[in-house]
DNA sequence: TTTTAATAAAGAATTATTTCTTTATTAAAA
DNA sequence: TTTTAATAAAGAAATAATTCTTTATTAAAA
């Protein structure tokens, strides 16, 4: 039988992952008041082979001028614009622990479309108060407030062993994409995206290293 | 002119990156009182291809039975010796803020091979004091602390602005691996490896996703 | 025993990503 | 102007990683 490979010309995501770097980069460059970057540049700076700079660029649509490389302001605007940082998408946060505190106090999200609006927990010693200006509710306010806010990111900072409970919930009331700070593998129903931050990986590659000299 | 291209046979970075998932995986598994487990088992609650997986495996020195599948107990000792989760790592974390607090109290890292020894800030107030067990020491401790302790690990909690000035630092009194919170590019010299957990790229990915459905 | 079916292992093919090479463009210098 | 050199863009090649295919192994069933 002849499948029918669906060609999905997207931005291949080690690209993705990339562009916050040269945003932070570009931030720099622009503080010390030049307004022009070459790919030769950037790439020594960043130790990125410049072939691979400037076609994550192209991805996103912007060129450069030969002679000249790239306004570094206009630059600036793209990745942002790429990266949704004019957006304002909003999330919920479950499990206001040590983690979940951090990112609630976190003042770099503000810069991207990131917004966190609501936290949940079920110690009620943390119910009903407020970290980093965000409101600790209840966690069996989650549903009604995901129904009615129509929320698209939920944020998992629970104990690892509730986390695919959470998930489950967040799911079934409309949760698109799930950010998951546990160890835990959440199971997600097809359409249901799933990011994972994991300290444990990033762990991983550097006891490894270190061992292998 | 020929250049021959060293061939350093060792275990692929995506592959180290998921051997701590199939970890928390088996401990799950095994909680459940269960000895064996095939590859296609674990692919399919994975969502990993079976052959991805079973080469993983091949990677950490491990192999299986047909018809039976691998020994979960003997699964789960080989990760963890390959993580070197038997092995005592010490580490300084710079930065005591929300994320060095989050770090510091965190009770996962036990289970690993990492301690976070002591820890370091700028802030008088928080001198002296403890976080999760972990004294806050001054900045201008470093140096000294890094030499006569032999730490190879760096964490970096600070703000952006002044991470690689810490880098710089640690570098200097003989840190060999960085582990980087900050959104920063870390230049560091050959040899001296840099791990970034940027949450800015996990952040990309899930709006990246979203908008395109 | 012999057969069967589940499974691991090895190898081949495919796909994705990065790096290298060539060509085209253009601002600045001659 | 014309030439030069820096650079981007496009295309080709190489590399890395994943997925598919075949073969070998082995415990359990017949
Ligand atoms: N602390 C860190 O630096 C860190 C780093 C990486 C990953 N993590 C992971 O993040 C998660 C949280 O870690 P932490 O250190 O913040 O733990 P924590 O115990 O401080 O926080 C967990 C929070 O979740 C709440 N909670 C528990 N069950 C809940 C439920 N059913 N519904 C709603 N809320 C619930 C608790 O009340 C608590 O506030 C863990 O899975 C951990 O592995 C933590
Ligand atoms: N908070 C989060 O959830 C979060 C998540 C991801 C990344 N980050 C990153 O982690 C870093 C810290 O974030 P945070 O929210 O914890 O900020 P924070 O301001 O709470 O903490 C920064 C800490 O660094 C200390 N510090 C400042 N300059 C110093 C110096 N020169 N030497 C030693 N210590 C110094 C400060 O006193 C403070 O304690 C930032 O770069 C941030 O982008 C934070």
């Amino acid at each position: 039988m002849e499948t029918k490979k669906q060609i999905v010309s997207s931005t291949p995501e080690p690209t993705i992952r990339r562009l916050p770097m040269y945003l932070s980069y570009l931030k720099n460059f622009l503080s010390d008041g030049r307004e022009y970057i070459s790919a030769p540049h950037i790439a020594s700076d960043l130790r990125i082979d410049a072939t691979t700079r400037t076609k994550d660029l192209a991805y996103i649509g912007i060129s450069g001028k030969p002679k000249i490389g790239y306004s570094v302001p206009v630059l600036i605007n793209y990745l942002e614009e790429f990266l949704g940082y004019n957006r304002n998408d909003l999330a919920f946060l479950v499990g206001a622990g040590n983690l979940g505190t951090a990112l609630l106090k976190y003042e770099g999200f503000k810069n991207t479309g990131l917004r966190i609006v609501a936290a949940f927990d079920n110690d009620t010693r943390k119910i009903g108060g407020k970290i980093g200006g965000v409101e600790i509710l209840p966690i069996d306010k989650l549903r009604n407030m995901i129904e009615r806010m129509h929320i698209a990111i939920g944020i998992i900072t629970t104990p690892e062993g509730v986390a695919q409970s959470i998930a489950d919930m967040m799911i079934g009331w409309g949760i698109k994409a799930i950010w998951n700070f546990t160890p835990a593998i959440i199971k997600a129903p097809e359409g249901i995206f799933v990011e994972n931050t994991s300290i444990y990986s990033n762990l991983a590659v550097i006891i490894n290293k270190i061992q292998n000299q």
